[in-house]
DNA sequence: AGCACGCCGACT
DNA sequence: GTCGGCGTGCTC
């Protein structure tokens, strides 16, 4: 008797045993997929990981069928799957559940896309019918019209063709409707004639059109000739690369060189995109060059195309570059050469709340030695994580401190808010010289971009009477004020709820909305300038993909000359007028409370700042703050990514936070406020026991309560080079014997692998 | 994830 | 006295 262990796309971390009918034994093998019995009525897509033939202790089902003829997974992946639920203490089930496109795990949603054709009934296929035919339709004008219209299209055209059986091109109904400008009831006559008949024919929805265009491959200035040189010497000795070059100095045109190459070699590359980054553009660019070799896999796309990708992949003729956002990590490669991590630092390629918690930068390494392929991370202000990888020697090290066209970077002047604040010289949260600046700008028909790292109009409300502040029942945070919905919004769970008139606390009516979101800053700006085009990008105007290309696009154009927006704003997007940006409020970035603050708002400000000034003009940054003299402030302004790290790697070192030690965050959660306290305590005792001082906690986070469920949290700092099996071992045996204990029923408790 | 089993409120 | 609320636990 055989048994095939598979994987169920549910959250268990064990494999479910079934056994194979010895008419499906020729079938299975690793990596198929099988429909398989669940409980009393279910069943459920799973992957075989296993074929053995012992018999298991528990009584088992039977295997239903299996699907595929060929692994719809490679080896590799299977591997990767293990590595990940390994390491990020994720049940592998999750792992599955995200790994695959939805119309792979479940067999009715899939369908393959279907297209209505024309073709000549098989009567006519001569030239003594055709003419018949012809004569037939003589007293119906539109249709003869249309049906020579067929006959030309399909290549029936000429009589001679139709005798010596030249190939026919087969043409769908809408491609005759339209070249015909005839009706569906046109066609329609024709049919019911007999002449011709309509099928049905499966197409893909994958682009095959356009060649590789290796002449539109721009040459390398000195500069990046330098860089790709040194990049192929370090992958001698490194697996990995770390590219470090500063903004616009044209990282993308390396990676083509490199694309290039590695698809002249044979080999396949992953490149990976934060999504945020994955514009039009930048696909268009690299479609331009690698045509139908090229393609493009993440969330915006529908999921029976990526169904279609994953196929492909498998296929004799994959893509040879898949560009992606993180879960195309996930896809099959069948000689994977290079994987390039653009924008390595961005965490966004960090999954954030279902699990598995994953960083696809990280994984993505994993994925390249299973296939001794190598990588190269590109940012202009590296994670300190990876830089200093290099520092010790793990990683290589290439620097590009060239600007394309050798644009300057960007002046940085500091504004100091807190003097102006005291002197009453500020409009608002605009300062008078950065108000000089923009007015000057605009002036010289120059663009401006504001950078307020927050949506909505106001963080919160107050009544000046009493000091009230709304705040969400589910959450523990005060709510936003969306003055355009005319809403109260809470930025964690997302519950909406009316603007109070009057404070229910003490009646009166003085409520004011304080501090400012991207929403405030907008209504003002169209105050002091109202000759202003002015355009908002935050996460609540580009709700749909085309929104977010919209305002883009508008920017870029020129249609509007001032953008208003958030971290949204500071990705990778390049404009070639904007001389003036302003960063209205450093302070709120660098007071929030995480070891990695100062980190984010270094990243930040420099990204944004990034985006001022092109095409031979030095652009202008104008950064408020109330905190001038910190050192992070000071880098900024000195673009000096080098001082940053060397003052920050001091800290961390010192407070055994990364990249010297490893974080793993364990949240606990539970409806009861006594019971999640009780049981982190409990955790927290366990975990001291096993690990001693490296458990920090448990605390309550600074938002301890979302969605109705109170949260704990513990921190696990793990010095390099502890034994990281035994570590994942105990934590899940700790996972386990928690959420059996009675006492806490139904508590939720997990853990986060690299938080960030 | 589903789906069944199970223990407390408003109904014929 | 039942019908059904969804809270908890199991599925090879």
């Amino acid at each position: 008797m055989k048994f095939v262990d598979v994987i169920l796309p549910l959250p268990l971390d064990s494999y479910f045993t079934y056994s194979v009918p010895e008419t499906f034994e020729g079938k299975v093998q690793v990596g198929v997929r099988v429909l398989v019995p669940l409980g009393r009525t279910k069943k459920y897509v799973a992957i075989v990981m296993k074929l053995h033939e012992e018999q298991p202790k528990f009584k088992c089902k039977s295997v239903l069928s299996v699907i595929d003829d060929m692994p719809i997974l490679l080896a590799e992946q299977l591997r990767l799957w293990q590595w990940m639920s390994d390491y990020y203490i994720s049940p592998i089930g999750d792992i599955f559940s995200v790994a695959m496109p939805v119309g792979l795990k479940s067999l009715d949603k899939y369908k393959p896309k279907l297209e209505l054709y024309v073709g000549l009934a098989e009567s006519y296929q001569n030239e003594t019918m055709l003419r018949v035919a012809l004569d037939m339709l003589a007293r119906a004008a539109r249709q003869q019209k249309v049906f020579i219209e067929f006959l030309a299209l399909s290549h029936w055209d000429t009589l001679e063709n139709a005798t010596t059986r030249e190939p026919v091109v087969e043409i769908t109904r809408e491609e005759l409707m339209n070249s015909s400008h005839c009706t569906l009831a046109q066609v329609k006559a024709l049919t019911d004639r007999g002449i011709l008949y309509l099928y049905k024919k499966e197409v893909g929805r994958l682009n095959h059109v356009g060649t590789m265009h290796p002449e539109r491959i721009q040459p390398l200035n000195k500069a990046q000739q330098i860089a790709l040189n040194q990049i192929h010497e370090k992958w001698n000795e490194k697996d990995v690369v770390l590219l470090h070059g500063v903004t616009s100095s044209g990282k993308t045109e390396i990676y083509i060189h490199l694309i290039a190459e590695a698809i002249a070699k044979h080999q396949q590359v992953l490149y990976l995109l934060p999504e945020i980054a994955l514009t039009v553009q930048m696909m268009e660019r690299l479609q331009r060059v690698f045509g139908s070799k090229l393609g493009i896999y993440h969330s915006k796309y529908s999921d029976a195309e990526r169904v279609e990708i994953w196929k492909k992949q498998l296929s004799s003729h994959p893509y040879d570059v898949i560009l992606g956002a993180r879960s195309a990590v996930f896809l099959p490669f069948q000689r994977l050469g290079i994987v390039i991590v653009d924008e390595e630092q961005e965490t966004s390629f960090k999954q954030q709340d279902p699990a598995p918690r994953y960083h696809a930068r990280d994984v993505s390494i994993v994925l390249a030695k299973m296939y001794d392929a190598r990588t190269l991370l590109g940012t202009a202000t590296p994670s300190m994580e990876s830089y200093y990888n290099t520092q010790i020697g793990k990683y290589g090290l290439v620097t590009l401190t060239t600007r394309y066209q050798d644009i300057r970077l960007p002046e940085i002047r500091l504004v100091d808010i807190k003097d102006l604040r005291h002197r009453k010289m500020m409009t608002g949260p605009f300062s008078p010289s950065l108000l000089a600046a923009m007015r000057k700008a605009l002036d010289d028909g120059q663009q401006v971009i504001l950078f307020q790292n927050r949506r909505g109009f106001s963080p919160m409300i107050e009544c000046r009477a009493c000091g009230w502040t709304p705040k969400c029942i589910n959450c523990d945070v005060s709510l936003t004020l969306h003055k355009n919905l005319n809403q109260l919004v809470c930025h964690y769970c997302g519950m909406t709820y009316k603007v109070p008139s009057v404070c229910p606390q003490c009646g009166s009516t003085e409520l004011k909305g304080i501090g400012y979101g991207t929403e405030k800053i907008e209504d003002q700006i169209k105050d002091i300038f109202p000759d202003a085009r002015v355009a908002r990008m935050d996460l609540d105007t580009t709700r749909t993909r085309h929104a977010y290309e919209r305002i883009i696009n508008d920017f870029a154009a020129g249609r509007t000359n001032l953008l208003i927006g958030t971290q949204m704003i500071s990705k990778g997007l390049d404009f070639d007028h904007v001389s003036v940006v302003g960063i209205l409020d450093a302070d709120t970035m660098l007071n929030y409370p995480d070891f990695r603050a100062y980190e984010h708002a270094f990243m930040m400000m420099s990204q944004v700042s990034g985006r001022a000034g092109r095409k031979g003009k030095q652009g202008l940054v104008l950064l408020q703050t109330k905190n001038p003299e910190l050192p992070v402030i000071q880098q900024v302004v000195r673009h000096d990514y080098k001082d940053f790290y060397l003052n920050l790697m001091v800290e961390r070192k010192t407070f055994h936070y990364p990249p010297f030690y490893r974080l793993i965050n364990v949240f606990l959660k539970h409806k009861n406020e006594k019971v999640v306290q009780q049981a982190a305590m409990e955790v927290g005792c366990q975990l001291h026991e096993w690990f001693g001082n490296r458990i920090l906690g448990p605390d309550k986070p600074s938002v301890s309560r979302v969605n109705a469920m109170e949260i704990r949290k513990l921190v696990i700092k793990l010095e390099n080079g502890i034994n990281q099996i035994r570590v994942r071992k105990c934590l899940l045996q700790l996972q386990k014997k928690m959420q059996k204990d009675s006492r806490y029923g139904a508590l939720l408790i997990y853990y986060d692998v690299d938080p960030l």
